[in-house]
DNA sequence: ATTAAAAGTTAGTATCTGCTAAAAAAATTG
DNA sequence: CAATTTTTTTAGCAGATACTAACTTTTAAT
């Protein structure tokens, strides 16, 4: 009974939460990418975590959490968020690079550590990037993006944890203040180009497409 | 040069380094028990730790740290005793079981986090046991309760590492308030029971010497 | 539909960490 | 010092995680 999960299984089981959260189909290949693994040692432990009872994989190969899987990574993905508040809110860490540093405490954090540290916090709702806290959702007229309309102002709310791997990006976003409730103008939008620019406070920022995909937003004014 | 050390070798580090500081000699055999493994792990890891020079062993099989696995050592102690200052006097984790939750973080805690860390619980310069944190030593006056003299008063200034494994002794030390900062009077030392008897408030402690041999005091009044 | 590219799978290897059981060496004790 | 106990070491095994290289299946493209 004593169903302890290694510290890899974690990140498997976390990382396809948030690709599935993120409404992607998941595959083997795309784990594998995101894990920054090779497809072979992904194939292995994606069998014993079918073993376990963790996953399921369909005929077409996808893969998703079983209820148990679910369970456990709807855990893994709040102590991450709330490691991520702490380290941003108290300790002071940039905000472009809590993630990866919530990435290892996440592991590490024992039931009433998770406890006394949300209470700590003061039950916060929302991670720095703006995800959700079990409980929480996104305001009902949340859009990506490369949904928004020309000249309409739009107040982020959250950043897609899959930007979060990539410090260059992070790093412009928190430069450009597209961060959770910031505001911005959309100045333009380019189909050829494949891409959308933010003003805000003379200050322009193009972000190609599928980045802006992955950052979400309301219409405000 | 990616000298990146796995959690095992770095829960044996910090386990010789404690040993080492409680002035004991060091045998794969008393490892083996401190850490709850097999002798025969013990002496696996051991030979990879000395390839690695993380360690030497001498011909009457005592081990110590070479100056690499000192310095690791040295920065593991520091970890978790900063984690166990947070998760006692920020988190208000009770005293006694502070040890294990900061033994699953001292792990997972970056340059960085440390830093900020630090920084956040304004330098602390003592863990919860009283454990000085890098720079800082007990005073030249100090003593283990089991040199104690009777019929005086003792101040306690630190509870040994290896002690905090033991959640029973540890929980009967904090309901008997014997932890940093308070003063016991020394009733009474039986060398026949190989005890000493502490009061403190109409309240008596009888501790074995075998403990009491792991709690430093200084004398007062 | 045939072919080319992409994705999935298998095979074979390696390291780390763990175990049990047995053998060898060292320490202790009568 | 011989006998016993303790400690160390070896041998053999196993599971998790990782890799490369090859092979198969699936998908996509012409």
């Amino acid at each position: 009974m004593e169903e302890t999960t290694s510290e890899v299984v974690e990140e498997y089981l976390l990382e396809i939460y948030i690709l599935n959260q993120a409404g992607e189909k998941v595959k083997a290949n795309k784990l594998a990418a995101a894990l920054n693994s090779k497809p072979s040692t992904v194939f292995a432990t994606l069998q014993r975590m079918k073993r376990d009872d963790l996953v399921k994989i369909n005929r077409s190969k996808e893969i998703t959490l079983t209820a148990k899987g679910s369970g456990l990574a709807d855990n893994i993905a709040y102590r991450h968020n709330l490691a991520e508040y702490f380290l941003c809110n108290s300790l002071k860490i940039p905000w472009f690079e809590v993630h990866m540093h919530a990435h290892k405490l996440e592991h590490a954090m024992t039931p009433l550590v998770v406890e006394k540290l949300a209470e700590f916090l003061g039950q916060p709702q929302f991670c720095p990037h703006g995800t959700p806290m079990p409980g929480q959702s996104l305001p009902d007229n949340t859009l990506t993006l490369d949904h928004a309309t020309v000249d309409t102002y739009v107040e982020i709310v959250m950043i897609s944890e899959d930007l979060e791997d990539s410090l260059e990006i992070m790093q412009i976003l928190q430069e450009k203040l597209i961060m959770p409730g910031y505001k911005h103008l959309v100045a333009n939008i380019s189909t050829a180009l494949q891409s959308i620019s933010l003003k805000q406070n003379n200050m322009e920022t193009v972000l190609p497409m599928h980045v802006a995909k992955k950052i979400y937003a309301i219409n405000v004014e």
